[in-house]
DNA sequence: CTCGGGGCTTGATCCATCTCAAACGCCCGC
DNA sequence: GCGGGCGTTTGAGATGGATCAAGCCCCGAG
């Protein structure tokens, strides 16, 4: 069970919630300049993750959250039993490690998909800067509660929907975030592999292929491998509200 | 979309946290004498939620969170085309509205399945004293926590799992929380019909109808209607655990 | 440039679950 | 005590997605 760990690459340059361009999506979101040079004083460390580096693995003892700062994950867990579910992706600005907080473990292993780089942010530093900075106490619960409410989402995506619903709420999602992030969202790179969106969607990877390959029959996609055009938005979002029943 | 909200019967008698007998299990955990006190302040009214009637719904404005102090509930989320999906079932002690701190309106249905009783928790004032109680942050943070690794481990079931190892991982899942509570973990009544199950596992109603019918005819269990004796504990375990692939 | 392998696509078949349908039983109100 | 209705069980048949299998494409290493 000794995963291979690469050597840990931290970077102990100065780094700035208070000059990073993401700001405006991570952490820091609603919180006035003064604080956030306080935020700045705990935040003091990247890690740069290669692809298909852990940058945690489920079982190993919690202390920081992540913050990506470029680059993109998955997070997957896994029962006893060998089976494995991936439970996100995180891109920009998106925040890994929340499940530590609950057992002090964390619960799931965190790999990044392209080489990548996380803001380290002390756990219990954050805390304790949360108990003065009332804005920073509230946006950090709102994270976490967002996280909730998106994790029902693909709760009901699991529980509901068919295998092209699926992959038209997922892209729609993907592209949704590469948006406001001020990326293109009719064209996009996929970092993960058919199997990877699979597992994250409850289907299997030819499954997941031949949605794609029907997207694309039907007009409503370019896939080449993993270059994506979307030709079609409403169409995604008709299957996804389900009109097509 | 008017929803039929029952007139809501607030109870401004003085309930006490101290001297809950919840208060291993609910928000209180890990939390000195003197400063349980304090919560007490904050937590002053109980409402009581008959079965059927609705604690909140999706939509409403959010300003507490409730601990369940009696009685059983749902939580459900709906997509705008009407698909629908319980997302978790709470028992005494369990927290209920965490979804709505994201965005200050809830974004599920939380439903009563047998007369309940709740404890109010204005959010705000929760937020406020745990800013002065490390130790209730911690705890409240925990609880946050616990509920994503719950939700990742919900994507796990849904993703991954047959009827069957659905329904047996629901039931453990649901007696060992039972247990917890000092009830028997081999006998209980189910407060849930079919087909919300169903809604939670991802199934239809007649297929864990089936499945509790497989489990009987096996001799798992022992199912009338909705009283249930789990008669082989470790076959349901084994299943989760899937061996029996 | 060539080779090798992982990732992807596509086809054929199978099977778990859904769907449709009928009937039963328990509970509650009258 | 009786009737009605919701919740449940059970059966038969339909089907979406899984499985098994073959071949292709693309990219990186040599």
């Amino acid at each position: 069970m000794q995963a291979t760990q690469p050597a840990i690459r931290l970077e102990p340059f100065k780094v700035a919630c208070s000059s990073c361009n993401l700001r405006e999506l991570c952490l820091p979101v609603g919180i006035s300049n003064d604080q956030l040079s306080r935020l700045d004083d705990i935040v003091a460390t990247r890690r740069t993750v290669g692809r298909g580096e852990a940058l945690f693995r489920a079982g190993e003892a919690f202390s920081s959250l992540y913050a990506v700062r470029t680059g993109f994950f998955k997070t997957c867990v896994s029962s006893e039993d060998g089976r494995d579910q991936v439970t996100g992706f995180q891109m920009a600005g998106e925040l890994i490690g929340l499940d530590g907080i609950g057992t002090d473990r964390h619960t799931c292993d965190a790999v990044a998909l392209e080489d990548s780089q996380v803001c380290v942010i002390p756990y219990h530093q954050l805390e304790d800067l949360s108990r003065e900075l009332s804005d920073l106490q509230r946006h950090f619960h709102k994270i976490m509660s967002r996280e909730i409410v998106r994790d029902h989402g693909v709760m009901l995506l699991l529980g509901s929907m068919r295998a092209e619903e699926r992959l038209a709420a997922f892209l729609l999602n993907l592209t949704q975030r590469l948006r406001t992030r001020g990326f293109s969202s009719s064209s996009l790179i996929l970092r993960m592999t058919r199997e990877e969106i699979g597992s994250y969607l409850g289907l299997k990877l030819e499954t997941v292929s031949r949605a794609f390959s029907r997207f694309q029959e039907d007009g409503v996609l370019s896939v080449k491998q993993r270059q994506i055009e979307v030709l079609d938005p409403d169409a995604l979002q008709k299957l996804v509200n389900g009109s097509a029943c």
